[in-house]
DNA sequence: GTCTATAGAAAGATAGAC
DNA sequence: GTCTATCTTTCTATAGAC
């Protein structure tokens, strides 16, 4: 069970670096295989129902991973605006030092595979709604009634996500850093 | 020339549609060509650098079909807030009829083509830049300082890619809706 | 259970007839 | 200039040896 398991996670864990970097259809499994070192036959022993397993337990495993990342911010003992500004800036500086991004979150795969795989669409969907919650109830804990609290989550998410894409293409996380800024005044009661 | 021209735009018109909705790798050439009409030996007569030549002239396509929409929208004589919100409403109207999705701005393409293409990249950022400063163009008519209007044309554009790849994922087009419903409180003096 | 070899389809690209 | 036929590579997936 020991070795199964390491052959199968180090091939998960190659697969979600991989799949939201270079996406769905940039990563081929032959890829996924060199870099975590198993061989063709057990990923398919592994993962039977082949790339599109592996890529939904990517999201999942990616989901997990931020949503830590996002507990570990969001700390109750913080102010609100603070907590958000430096989760925010956590993932803007991965765009500073450009060749070690990792914890890029699923917005490409999102955007990827929602016309045409629904479990994949279903699984992104989840992981977007497990943030969005998170926030939310950081912010009705700071006092925002639960109404705007849900809604501000979406919208931040959604601010998230979409800095992410434009600091890919400026190849800097600028775009990060002034959504970071301007979360006072959409936050601002 | 007009013959040329017609093949030419046919194949272009196919391929701005198809990278778009569906991304770079996820679109294979003789899915463009199959949609244009037009024979394979035309593709690399009128894009002689082949997918790359083809899906940069597709990004800058879109660029100019966005920024007229935007013209449309931002005109000087609505207030600025009523004309950000209806051009935001206008791009979540798409995904309520989730089946005549077009008009889906870069995003995807950017995400998935910034690591691998420099000229691609390159095609992408120009888009975003042109789209940003017809919203600071806009802002600075209605009284903001430039400074605090360019910050604001970046802000926007990155929660209405955000916010595209959110309603993707959830195949209707309430997060745009929110990010409208925001942007009051996003813009206030 | 683990791995190699390979099948079968589809990708991007090109050569050359007309 | 336009189009057809084909090349090479790469893709996902599978069969079967051990």
């Amino acid at each position: 069970m020991s070795t199964k398991n390491v052959s199968r996670e180090s091939i998960l864990a190659a697969a979600t670096r991989l799949f939201h970097l270079q996406g769905y259809h940039g990563t081929g499994l032959n890829q996924i295989l060199k870099e975590s070192g198993a061989p063709k036959g057990s990923l398919y022993y592994h993962f039977p129902e082949g790339k599109e397993q592996l890529a939904i337990e990517a999201v999942q495993a990616m989901a997990i991973y931020i949503e830590n990342d996002i507990k570990t911010y969001l700390r109750y003992d913080v102010d609100v605006m603070t907590a958000f500004q430096e989760h925010i800036r956590h993932i803007a500086e991965q765009f500073n030092n450009t060749d070690e991004l990792d914890g890029v979150p699923i917005g490409l795969m999102a955007a990827e595979t929602s016309l045409i795989s629904e479990p994949l669409r279903k699984a992104c969907q989840a992981a977007f709604e497990g943030w969005e919650l998170l926030y939310a109830k950081r912010l009705i804990e700071a006092g925002y009634d639960p109404a705007s609290a849900q809604k501000l989550g979406i919208v931040i998410n959604s601010m998230i996500e979409g800095a992410i894409t434009r600091s890919l293409t400026n190849k800097n996380g600028e775009p990060l850093q002034l959504i970071a800024e301007y979360i006072p005044i959409l936050l601002k009661k």
